[in-house]
DNA sequence: CTGAAAGCGCTTACAG
DNA sequence: CTGAAAGCGCTTACAG
C-alpha cells in the first residue's frame, strides 16, 4: 500500500478548513482563531503533515530550496589524513562550527587533493583552505568566498600575524638569555617566510646569527635538520621550530644527543596547538579557530570585513 | 536596478521557442532538434541562467529539495575546543569524508554540547559520537543513525576492539622483559573499562600485579598519576596509559623523576592518533578512520552491516 | 477571521 | 521534433 506522504490540502479537508487557513494555522498561526489553529494542528500531528521544503521555497520565493543554507569548508591537500594528521583542520573546524552556533546554517567540510572545478550547486559562502592558484571566477558564481591565509588574488582572506610571531619567539629566546640559536624554518611558502622573516628581523637587531635550516613542516625532516645544526654549531642553546611538528623532532634530536630541555637547549615551536600542550613545549600560539570564525562572521555579514591579521601570542611552557 | 534572476520563460522567449523546448534542451537534450538545442545552451549561458533547485524539484517530485543529501556528523561534547585538542574527531571526519568521495553526498559537522531534541530537517543519515543517553526515537525520524562507540541501547554502532587493544599493549611490556608494571587507566567508561580488562587479562596471566591508578584521559592527570605510581613503586619498569595524551603526562612525569625511556621505564599509550607519532610514542593503534567510514558505508549502504569490532594494532616506537 | 484564486519556476504527459 | 497546458505543494495578496 502506497503511503502517500500528507499535504497541506489533506490537512485542511480534514480539519473542514481552506488550505489558506490551514497554511496560516501552521506557520505563522496569524490571522486564525484559536480553534481552528488548535484543529489544524492537531490533524497535521496526527497525518504526520510535513511541510514540502521545495514547494515552500519556492512559494515565498526563498531562491535556494527550503533547507538550510550552508557554509562549505573547502580543504585542499593532497595528503588523504590530512585531517587526521593535522590539528591545524581541526582548529579550523571549531571556530567555524562557533561562528556559526544558533544560526541554523550547515557547516560542510569538503576535503580535496586539489582544487576542484566550478561547482554547479554554490554554498551560501565557503572557506578556502590551501587554494594556491589563481581560480578566482570558479570561486566566484553564487555566494561569497574567503580563505585562510592567501590564496588567489583577489580573494579575500584571513592570516595570523606570522611575521610578528616569529618575532615573538625570538624576542623570548634573546631575552631569556640565549645567544647560539638554530632554527628550523619552514618550506617556501608565505607563512613560512613571514615567520622566518620576523625572526632573523629580531636576531639581527640582537647582532646574533642564526644556525639555520629550511623543513618542510615534518617530524622527519626536523629531526635531521636539528642533528645537522648540531653538527654546525655543538654549543646550541636554542632552537626556534616553524611549527609544532618540526619542534617535536628537534626535541628528540636533542635528546638523544645528550641535550637537556631547557637547561641546556631551549626549544620554541610555532602553531600552538594541542600538540604543545601535549609535549608540554613552549609555541607561538596561532589564533587559528579566531581565523576560523572571522572568515565564518564575514561570509555570513559581508559588512563585517575580514579582519587583519590577527595576533600571535606566545605561551611558555616546560621546553625554554 | 534589479537584477532579476532569469527564468526558463526568459531563455525560452529569447531562444524562440517554447519553455517545453528550452527544458528538453537544457536538461536530457532528447527530443529536441540538435538546432534548437544549440540555441538554447547559448542564450541560456549568454543569459547566465540557472535552474531553480526548488522549482524542479517540486516539479519533478523529487521529495526533497534539488540539494544533496547530506550525513551528519554529531558530535556531543561539553567541551568546546573539543574539535581541537582531540584528535579523534579529525580522524573520525577524515573517514568520513573518504567514504562519501565522489558520493555527492554532504558531510555536515554539528558539534553540540548536549544532545540536541528532535531535528525538524532531519538528515540522510547521521553518526552519533559521545550520545550517551536514549534518546532513541528523537534520531530515528527520518535516515539510519549509527554511533561511533556504544550509544543508546537500540542504536546501532562500530567500535574498535579495545579489549584486545589492551590485551596488546600488555603482551608487548610482558615480552619484552618488562615486570613492574604500573597504568594510568582511563575513566568509568565503556572503552576504558574495556582496554582496563584485557590488559589486566594478560598480567593477571602471568603472574603479575599492576600498579595501577585511574585518570580522565588529561595530560595534567596523568602526570600526577605517574608520580603517584613512582612513588608506591620506585623501581616501576613500565607504563600502559588508556590513551596518548595521557601517556605523554605521563612521560614528563617519568622524565622529572631522572628516569629514561625508554631504557628505564617503557611507556605505552593508546589511539594512535598523530600526537603519537609526533611524540615518538609507541602506541595501540585505533582504527578511528576506518570505523568511520564503516559507519558511513553502513548508512550508505544499509545492507552492510555494522562491522563487528575493528581490530587494533600496536605500534612500537621510541618509548619502548 | 476566512477562503477562492493566482502564482512561485520548472517538468512532462499529451496531442499535433 | 514541437508546444499548450496541467500540475508539483505551498503561500499570499485580495476580497469578503
Amino acid at each position: 500500500m502506497q503511503e502517500r506522504r500528507p499535504r497541506l490540502a489533506d490537512v485542511a479537508r480534514v480539519a473542514g478548513v481552506s488550505k489558506t487557513a490551514a497554511s496560516r494555522a501552521i506557520n505563522d498561526g496569524y490571522g486564525v482563531s484559536e480553534e481552528v489553529r488548535r484543529r489544524v494542528l492537531a490533524v497535521a500531528d496526527r497525518l504526520g503533515f510535513e511541510p514540502h521544503g521545495a514547494a515552500r521555497a519556492l512559494a515565498t520565493g526563498r531562491a535556494r530550496t527550503g533547507v538550510r543554507e550552508r557554509i562549505e569548508i573547502l580543504i585542499v591537500d593532497p595528503d588523504p589524513q590530512a585531517l587526521s594528521a593535522k590539528p591545524f583542520y581541526g582548529r579550523v573546524l571549531t571556530g567555524a562550527a562557533h561562528a556559526l552556533a544558533g544560526q541554523d546554517v550547515a557547516l560542510e567540510v569538503k576535503l580535496v587533493p586539489a582544487p576542484p572545478p566550478a561547482d554547479p550547486d554554490p554554498p551560501f559562502g565557503r572557506v578556502l583552505i590551501n587554494v594556491p592558484a589563481a581560480p578566482g571566477a570558479a570561486y566566484a558564481r553564487r555566494g561569497r568566498t574567503i580563505a585562510l591565509g592567501e590564496s588567489a588574488p583577489g580573494v579575500p582572506f584571513v592570516a595570523p600575524d606570522n611575521e610578528s610571531g616569529g618575532h615573538q619567539a625570538a624576542v623570548h629566546l634573546v631575552t631569556t638569555g640565549r645567544r647560539r640559536v638554530g632554527a628550523v624554518f619552514g618550506p617556501d611558502t608565505p607563512c613560512a617566510r613571514e615567520r622566518r622573516a620576523g625572526f632573523l628581523r629580531v636576531m639581527a637587531g640582537a647582532g646574533l646569527t642564526v644556525v639555520a635550516t629550511h623543513g618542510d613542516f615534518t617530524r622527519a625532516t626536523a629531526y635531521a635538520a636539528a642533528k645537522d645544526l648540531l653538527a654546525r654549531e655543538p654549543r646550541l642553546d636554542a632552537v626556534f621550530a616553524a611549527c609544532d611538528v618540526s619542534a617535536m623532532g628537534v626535541l628528540q634530536a636533542l635528546r638523544e644527543a645528550g641535550r637537556r630541555v631547557p637547561d641546556d637547549v631551549a626549544v620554541v615551536g610555532f602553531d600552538g596547538s594541542a600538540l604543545a600542550e601535549a609535549a608540554d613545549l613552549s609555541s607561538i600560539f596561532m589564533p587559528v579557530e579566531e581565523e576560523a570564525a572571522s572568515a565564518i562572521r564575514h561570509l555570513l555579514d559581508p559588512a563585517l570585513p575580514p579582519p587583519p591579521r590577527l595576533p600571535t601570542a606566545l605561551t611558555v611552557r616546560g621546553s625554554s
